[in-house]
Parts: structure tokens; sequence; C-alpha cells
DNA sequence: ATTCAGATTGCAACCGGTTGCAAAAATTGT
DNA sequence: ACAATTTTTGCAACCGGTTGCAATCTGAAT
């Protein structure tokens, strides 16, 4: 079907090798043969096979980008992100959605029959287990907003959500809430459990503050409206500190059609900052991810493990950043 | 480093044919040696490598999913259900982000070097040309959400804009507001341009209806909000067809915050009727895309396509239905 | 003109599989 | 038990590249 390197090879009179060469940077080629094999290349419509070169090379650069995240707008922006960078240092993202998947076993398989360099894991709802069944299999691994771990088993790009936690709680107080509430992911989650005992070590510190906590089922607005209308049944809070930003546009939503509106008489902090965060209708007070440096790290951190598959797992934490907009009362 | 069919073949006592065989359906292998190479792949930890084989097979099962709609949500749910169903049809989508490109040469080029057997170019906003490029390059395409042609260059799956248009028109003269307004997405898409046509020659044939038109610079919500600023700044109209639900949001915004409210002020109905349409606080009228049909289709058109690589273009399209909910005045 | 180091080239083996073909083994019929 | 089939098997060539090595070429230095 395509065109091959050895029609190119005859058709410029050299030998394989040299067209080859001609397309292997650092290797040896005279400028003489080096222009030949690029007229018959161009005549031709020559563009080298990667996947048959990956054979010897033992690099495809293929990247595995796996999530389970496929209904929260935020990672619409991280998946932007993503292809963009790897694009740009030369990489191929195969993208794998696992939403239905609870075993790591398929696509685990599957990646390794595609030999992809390594993989990245983008999910805080995952379990750590799952990008180290790619660690156990020798592939690069990185598990970017993943779990903090100060001795990791695989390299972690992410926040520290303890410390998200402790911000939310202090910018309520801040606020002068004195009833305050938790309102956090689902429970197996390891980014609610984080924040929530970041959370509750403060509030535990602070002297005559009342905290109550709930969970919503998933980080989503039908959730978050869900949990926040239950609140609204019995005794709520002053203000809430949601899961995330979609829980808390769920939970804005419930105060409002409950006759309620926000921060009058109900103060909600999300967390993300996503670009409808900002948008004038929702206008949601949060704490922000800097998820273009999550990304970033991450893939950075993907080639530098292509480089040393040994190297030692690593976590990189960044930090997170209130956002003032209109669902807290001000200071 | 990976485990090879050779050394399967090895510790198995069998030939190397044998254990292909005993991977490849439809090859003749006994039961007895087809247990010896399980047995012995089991213990090493074997799996084939499908880019080694596509080699010989001439098939890589990668499909190209091309897009430049990164910041739609629309597009999450969009990306979901193709992956979804791609990797149910055994089948894996190499993801390319095009947002900064503005011509198919190099995507497609990356597109050849890693033989994908097909591509899917997933854009409302992506001209026709683009993906007759791969057409050109005989490799089997698919433009997902693109412009219906009565004689297409490419297959395309999607929905009829024009009718589209003819429907948001018709659903606003029922409703009885005599000044309407196309508020469409940018010029230059075709689906805009197309809507636009559909909605004028209703319009066009009612009697006593005064139409405004105007575009939006992108089907965002920014862009949208801005859009209907300016609209709100001078002699607006009672309704406006928004060009997607997105920009209907950000309509909806700008109404709000000029102490407007739809439906009491003005109405509007978007285009999609994404996820978040329904939600409570949006509650957004609009014309529903029947994304998961529009997406099936296209992943059995671009497999087909496989089969049979000079099958006749093809045009699919679906029909689109209104859904009622709260911003327009009832009927 | 001769020597020699460095650059360039082609050969051939290899990467991890598949597959046509002919030989070997198993099955069937009588 | 023997011939005729059918099934299973291994050999060897091939898919589209890369790469170590030895041979050849080049140009500079003597």
């Amino acid at each position: 079907m395509a065109v091959t390197l050895k029609e190119v090879a005859e058709r410029a009179g050299v030998s394989r090798s040299a067209v080859s060469r001609t397309y292997t940077d650092g290797a040896s080629v005279s400028p003489k043969t080096r222009k030949k094999v690029e007229k018959a290349a161009k005549e031709l419509g020559y563009s080298p096979n990667a996947l048959a070169s990956s054979l010897t090379t033992g690099r495809t650069k293929l990247i595995g980008l796996i999530s389970n995240n496929f209904h929260n707008p935020l990672f619409l922006e991280v998946f932007d992100l993503f292809t963009r960078r790897l694009q740009e240092k030369g990489l191929r993202p195969l993208l794998v959605n696992l939403t239905d998947e609870t075993d790591p076993e398929s696509s685990l398989r599957m990646l390794k029959q595609y030999s992809v360099d390594g993989v990245i894991v983008a999910s805080s709802t995952l379990s750590p287990e799952f990008a180290k069944a790619f660690h156990d299999a020798k592939i690069p691994v990185v598990h970017s907003f993943g779990r903090f771990a100060s001795a990791p088993d695989v390299h972690v790009v992410g926040v520290d959500n303890v410390e998200c936690g402790r911000m939310a709680a202090r910018t309520l107080l801040a606020r002068g809430y004195k009833h305050i509430g938790f309102l956090g992911g689902p429970k197996g989650a390891t980014s609610t459990v984080d924040r929530r005992a970041g959370f509750m070590e403060v509030t535990g510190q602070a002297k005559g503050i009342k905290v109550k906590e709930s969970n919503a089922a998933a980080y989503s607005f039908e959730a978050g409206r869900t949990a926040m209308l239950k609140e609204l049944k019995g005794n709520h809070a002053e203000a809430y500190f949601c899961g995330d930003d979609v829980m808390s546009i769920g939970a804005l939503s419930a105060i409002n059609s409950s006759g309620l509106s926000a921060p009058t008489d109900i103060g909600i902090i999300g967390l993300n900052d996503m670009e409808m965060a900002k948008w004038e209708n929702i206008d949601l007070t949060t704490i922000r991810q800097p998820i273009k440096q999550i990304v970033d790290s991450s893939v950075e951190l993907v080639m530098a493990a292509l480089e040393d598959s040994n190297r030692h797992p690593e976590a990189r934490l960044f930090s997170c950043q209130v956002i003032e907009r209109g669902t807290l009362r001000p200071i």
C-alpha cells in the first residue's frame, strides 16, 4: 500500500541503510546522498513507518492516557492540555476510557500489546493500585491528579489534598462562619478522604465552631444537588466546602431552587476552578488546582521515566490557591 | 524486554508458527499444541505484540480520532462515547488535538506514520477539505458531525443542519413570537451557515415576522454572552435561536445580569442538548442532536470503510428533536 | 605520490511477528 | 491393514524498518 523505504532506496540509487539513516538523526549520511534520498522520498510521497522502526528501536512514542473521568468538564480541559503537550513533545496519546472498568487487567494487557512507552493515569478517583499495576509490569507510569504519598510506589503529580482541606477550612473560618459543612465527594475517593482530613484538622482546632459532614455519591452536578437538597431539609450549615466545582454548581442549584441564595443564605466554596467557575452566572469561589502545571509536569516526568526506567518514584505536588468570587460572604 | 513469541515457542517445545497460530483465530492448531502454548505463555506472561503483527497483516486497529473541540463540554460526552465504542469494537483511538492547527498536513503525516487503519474527524467546525485530505491519502475517513452533502467526497455522519434551522424557526413561530433572532455561531462554520439557511427559509415564508441576525465569535460561553449583551443594548428580538447550548448559556447569563429573565423577557432555544442543558438551574429548551447514534454510526461506518476501502462515500443523517424545557414561553 | 584518520556506505542480521507451502501426522473409509 | 483425505506442523521468506561491522571513500598532512 504505502511507499516503503526499499522503493525510495531503489529510486534514489542507494542502499536501504542510507535511506534509513537519512531519517534518523545523529546518523552519518553525506549531504549528497541525503539530497538524493529526500528527492526520491518527496517524489514518492514517502514517510517512514513509525511502527516498524519501533520494532528495532524499542520506542513507539505512544503514551497510554488513561482516565475514568469523562463526565467532569474539568477533564475536557485536562485532555486538551495533555494532548497538546504530548504532541509538542512528539508523543502520541492512546486514549483509554476506564469508565466501566474496575480492574487494570485488560487495559494493562492492551497497552502492553501496543508497546506504549509509558502511561499517564489521569484521575483522582482511581486507586493507587491501578497505577501500580503498570509499574509492576515495568511500564513507566505517572499518576496524574493522584494521591500524595511520602513514599510513593509510582510517580505522582498532583496537589496536596490535605492542604486543600485546610485551606478551605481556614477560608471559611476567616469569613466568620461558625457552623460549617464538609460536603465531600464519594467516600471512597482518596481525594475526598484527604481533603476531609485537612478540613477536620483545622476546624477541630478552632474554638466554638460547629462542623457537620456528609458525602455526595459522585463528583457530579446531580450528586451535589441531591446532597445539598438533603442538607437543606435539616439543620444546615452556614457555609460548605464542596467536593469539587461541579458538585458546587449542583449545590448552588439546590440552594436557588429552595428560594435561598449564595452567599446571602449559604456560602459555598468549591475546588478545581474549572472554566465554568468563572462564568458570570455561576461566579463560584473556589480553590484552584494548577492543572496546566500538573499536566506539563506529568508529561515531563513520564519522559524522564522513559529515559531512566528505574528512576526512583517521585511525588510532585503543587500548591493551590483560593480564588475569590461571589459565593462566600466577604471577609 | 518483553516476552517474545520465540521464547514461548521454545518453552512450549513447538515452532514459532504454532505460537502465532494460537493467537490468530481461524488458524489451524490442534487442541494439544494450543494447550502447551497457552501454558507456556501464561508462565512467561506473554502477550503478542500488536504492532509487529500489524507489519504483516496490514492492520493496526488504530483509529485516529481528530478534533479541535476541546472547549465545548458536549465533546467530553462525544469523546466518552467514541472511546467506549471503539474499545468495544477492539479499536484503539489515537487522539489528535487540532486546536491550533489550520492545515491537515502535519496530522496527516503523523497518522500515516502510525499506519492508522482509519480516521474519524469529530468536529462541526473543521472544513470538509480537512477530511478530504485523508480520503485523498487513501485512509478511510468519516467526518463525524460534518456537513451534509448530497454527493459527499467522504463519509459523513451528522444531522441535517438546515432542517435544524427550520425546526428552530418553526418552534419559535409556534410560540407566537413575532420578532425573532438568529444568533449564530462563527460565520465561517458550515453548521452555522446551514442552520441559518433553514431558519431564514421558514421565517421568510411567514407573514408579519421580523427577523434579526447576528453571529458570535465562537461556540463558547463568552462569545454567547458578549453577543447577547450587544443585542440587549439595541432593539432586541423576543426570542433567539442560539448557535449551540454553550452559547445559549452565555446568552442566558447576559440576560440575567441585565436584570431580565428567560422566558419572561426573552426566549432562548439552543442546540445540542448537552448534559448541562437539563441542569435545573439552566433548564434550557433546545434541539437535541442524537450524539450517541452519531457516534455509533460513525464507528460502524469507519469499520465498513476498512473492509472495503473504495466504498462509495455515504452521508448518514439523523433527525433532531426539540426538547422542551424552560427558556421559551409555553405554546 | 603516499599515508592515515575520519567520514560514508552497503551488507547482512535482526526486531517480533505472519503465512504459503510442502511434509508429517491424524483421521476416514473400505 | 492400506490408501485417500484432512488436519496439523515446521520451514523459510517476508512485513518495513535499524544497526554493528567491515569495506570503501575522502581529504589533509607529509
